[in-house]
DNA sequence: TAAACATCAAACGTCTAATGTTTAAACGTG
DNA sequence: CACGTTTAAACATTAGACGTTTGATGTTTA
């Protein structure tokens, strides 16, 4: 009679079942989940339990709840909210260089993990970015750009820097680094993304991390 | 897209209450904080509102709930708390992994800015740092070591930089670390602390990251 | 005396029900 | 077609009640 498990709150429940959803993708960003009562009854609790769960994931910046209207998927995973408020308050140089430290780390783990399969990928999307530029297709190469470091981070080996990369795409591949294209920028130097993945087909990390300096050395110097 | 509304929800007026409170020091980390019938006095609000607050600084890592008992501060800010769960679903190994890449990027950035002053903070710390060790008082070592490498994040001049250090603080120095220094760890290079000081002083980028590398792979070494 | 047990008050957890506010969309008129 | 109005839906807040868990206190017992 007094083997009662101990029970973890509701609303942590609530609210673990939310966030599973969200990031099993039943509700993408910028969707609107379905309203309270639905949930609860959906979930089983009180409408307060189902707002301390929605009050807290909205806290950090999974959901965005906006009265009268309904409740919003904002990101996919915690650290991708945080990120987009920690970061706000800096500046754009600045989360520059904190990127220029995990693109580095990531060039020269990516090298010591080579891999054939992913050389391949990794020369198919420098492919498909050197096409867009071409092309003047410029958010089709910002796309293809940022999903080629990506994969750089996710060739490290390190599940953490492919978290955070993933997490942080919105930070740094935000609208404003496109904008800056367009007077005379000339595509961030494809051949020096040629040289990074002869550089982690090499296995010499070294080289690797050299070759990404250079790179967002120059592309730095396009900054404002 | 997303219009503040005029009035903003009660519950985040509270809960902005709160964190000011916490981050002033009204109450001190690990102190229990006034139970929820004294807070709805306090803010004027009803209890429901008073739980969402706390429920949404508690996601944050702020406070930590137990029911039956109390609410106790946790954290004084966001991103520690944060920082903490985030990097405790990934090996101690990931984690360095990205603190390498920011020691790196630091140090480069560090000697690009020298400054004298700064140089001679560093010096004085890397003595502290020494004298702890030779004494055997490893938590002091623990502090001095942590204090050189937030100082030379403060030296880079990226404000972000030194505010990923010092929130990760807990992350980075947790006292797993601590812990692995019996058998045999010679306190981690203390010439190579010192070349990294000469290094930033000389005003070489390259060097500098060279020396962190060197460190911390060797740091690296001692690791399970 | 010291350990094990029993009791109690305080604090958080949850539920119900009602009412206020705000929003977005539907509506209708000129 | 444009623009103000109405309206239903959704979140915000309040109040009160009862359940559960915890830590402390007091009591019993070996």
């Amino acid at each position: 009679m007094s083997k009662t498990p101990l029970r973890p709150p509701l609303s942590e429940e609530v609210g673990g079942k939310l966030q599973a959803a969200v990031a099993q993708g039943r509700w993408k960003v910028g969707e609107r989940i379905p309203a309270e009562p639905e949930l609860m009854a959906e979930m089983g609790v009180s409408r307060g339990t189902v707002r301390e769960a929605i009050k807290a994931l909205a806290s950090t910046g999974i959901f965005e709840v906006r009265r009268g209207d309904g409740t919003y998927v904002r990101a996919t995973s915690e650290i991708s909210g945080t990120a987009q408020r920690v970061f706000r308050d800096h500046s754009d140089q600045d989360v520059l260089q904190v990127r220029f430290a995990l693109d580095t780390q990531s060039a020269r783990l990516a090298a010591k993990a080579a891999d054939a399969k992913v050389i391949e990928k990794l020369r198919a999307l420098l492919s498909q970015r050197s096409e867009a530029w071409k092309a003047r297709d410029y958010p089709a190469w910002a796309q293809a750009d940022w999903k080629f470091h990506l994969e750089v981070a996710r060739a490290s080996g390190v599940p953490l820097m492919s978290d955070i990369y993933e997490s942080f795409g919105d930070v740094f591949h935000g609208t404003k680094m496109v904008q800056r294209l367009s007077d005379g920028f000339d595509g961030c130097l494809h051949e020096g993304h040629e040289s990074l993945v002869d550089a982690i087909q090499a296995g010499d990390p070294e080289a690797a991390a050299r070759t990404v300096i250079k790179n967002l050395d120059y592309c730095m110097s396009w900054m404002p």
